[in-house]
DNA sequence: AGGCGTTCTGTAAACGTTTACAACGGCGCC
DNA sequence: GGCGCCGTTGTAAACGTTTACAGAACGCCT
């Protein structure tokens, strides 16, 4: 017991060689006499085969990578719950790198599948450089980005399409007779924000409204300066009867200064996020949001990656998620909950 | 470029030894001729160390466990926030294992232990079995428990003082009239169910009201199912002026159902939730919640784990974290936002 | 100049597996 | 009875590191 039993152990106590007992536990041919005396041995001395020496020979370490900025944001959560069972039945174990939309980290995880300790990667990098690329063409093990990637990269890509999502929630608003809608969005230098901005100043233009940058303020993507930017754009344009957020943390931000600022929701103000995460029917009013497919797009990469683990040769797919726009009480007052017809 | 280079590789191209190159890469004395050789060649093959081969040989993995049941609960996320920087910061991997409450399946990672694929584990399991302390007993690695756990296990140990928490709840709740003092709990056998059951009774006897079995509704401990709980609460007891719920998903299902009823909260009803997570602040009207500490939890375990990793033959150690009430609108319409003098 | 100590380097073994290859025994067949 | 074949087993090498140990180079002192 005090000693860690190994093949070479279980070897001596059964009386076979150690080829013998690896081929055994490895389920190959043998006859039943030594599996029986094998088997014993093994179970007898508690044995649990060292995965580091199985890795260093086998040359794969039954780990995947997962990258995201912050395990807090539920988008990456509900990725990670559709992407945690489908690797766990594969026999894969989940290890989690929290970025802080840090480039350099994100480099490093890159770096890190060089030390072969995971098999493959799904990222998603809020920017995208050009290190990221050169990494991704030296890359020893697949990888699957979720989020828009050039066309001749050699890895797997999961998009949406966040501009039609944006266009989704603009038209809607302007169906409910808005026209001062207003843009709160994260940085301009990541992907979707850049993206979102772009796709915003469209849709306005599709429909025929003028694009006033004026009512567009940038923050991050998170909920306490979601309600700074909120409120800065409230305070600038002060007749806004409608808010279009780039994701649903700056949606509850904007909420929650509304409410301080006596406006109400939807009546004054009509407000729409973006993800559509689990947390759009707890907030008051429930949050109209664009989905942009988050557990779809967990799955569909997750997918993509363990058949790329088989299939290694295989060119690099691009799968994409259309939006779908989700309409509740934040933007439409006859959805209000408890308020409804019997 | 074809092959993987190694130190071998470095050793050809440096003219050295592999020895040589092993110790310029771990930084140990050489002359500052050989380690110029070894870092340019190192550098130009793009080399980056076998985390297997040096897994085997140093008998450390540099990754360390983190089980729950399942990481869509935003307690375990919390707690996740807070570990990953630690161990980040300490040159820790983190390995996510969710195991859906299944004791199987815990036991599966307890085995892990064995594997070595992690050089420690912080666990939280939901029930707690004979065989779970067995494999305490025999694990290789050191485990740290979140959640109570028997005095003599030879585990370090994060507890909560749920009993003070839930007796903090009903106080509240009775400081505020209320008396008749429902209770949605989760499952009696897992260790957080049973304590705050024990707990609920203990505190409606210390304030002289009487105990009735009418009054407590049992689900699981997710949102879905407390609606359908609290709804079957509510059918029994429709005079109730108060929920305690055993976690803050649970306190949401309720806050939808008693919003269906057209039951006010809290006018009609005050609601009061366990954890006191993220989410309480979004939920209409904000949830009271016992604030167990989840954070504190976290980062306690992350540094009884450290600690342990450094000092090996320390004994086990035991941190309770203390509860603390948060009181918002869900009980006190005082603080329902938007309504406070200016 | 010889011996000694210091500093650096190389050789080789070890970590615990998997697996190519050879050896072995038993069996059927001619 | 000898031959070949098949199924099973053992030996040994390999995976890429780290590290104990011995040896080499060098400067310094007497």
């Amino acid at each position: 017991m005090t000693e860690e039993p190994t093949i070479t152990t279980i070897a001596q106590h059964a009386g076979v060689s150690i080829a013998s007992v690896s081929r055994v536990l490895n389920g190959l041919p043998t006859k039943a006499e030594t599996e029986r005396k094998v088997m014993s041995a093994a179970r007898e001395l508690g044995y649990v085969p060292n995965s580091a020496a199985r890795s260093l020979k086998s040359r794969r370490s039954n780990q995947i990578g997962f990258a995201m900025a912050d395990i807090g944001n539920p988008v990456y959560l509900a990725m990670i719950r559709e992407i945690q069972p489908i690797f766990k039945a594969a026999g894969y174990r989940l290890v989690l790198h929290s970025t802080d939309a840090d480039t350099a980290d994100e480099i490093d995880v890159l770096r890190g599948l060089g030390e072969r300790y995971i098999d493959g990667l799904i990222m998603i990098p809020l920017r995208l450089t050009g290190e990221h690329l050169t990494m991704f063409a030296a890359a020893r093990a697949p990888i699957v980005v979720i989020g828009s990637v050039p066309e001749d990269a050699p890895v797997d890509n999961v998009r949406t399409d966040s501009r039609a999502g944006v266009r989704l929630a603009v038209e809607h608003l302007h169906g409910l007779g808005r026209r001062r809608i207003g843009f709160v969005n994260g940085p301009l230098d990541t992907v979707p924000g850049a993206a979102r901005s772009a796709a915003y100043a469209e849709a306005l233009a599709a429909l025929g409204l003028p694009y006033d940058p004026g009512l567009t303020q940038v923050g991050d993507f998170y909920r306490a300066e979601g309600a700074r930017a909120a409120a800065r754009l409230l305070d600038r344009v002060p007749d806004l009867d409608a808010l279009l957020c780039a994701n649903d943390l700056i949606a509850f931000g904007a909420l929650d200064v509304l409410r301080r600022a006596g406006r109400r929701v939807p009546q004054d103000v009509a407000v729409a996020g973006m993800d559509d995460t689990d947390l759009a029917t707890l907030a008051w009013p429930p949050l109209t949001s664009v989905s942009l497919g988050s557990a779809e797009r967990g799955r569909a990469a997750a997918e993509l990656l363990l058949d790329k683990l088989e299939n290694t040769r295989r060119a690099p797919r691009v799968v994409t998620v259309e939006p779908r726009l989700v309409v509740r009480a934040s933007t439409d007052p006859s959805r209000i909950p408890g308020e409804e017809a019997p």
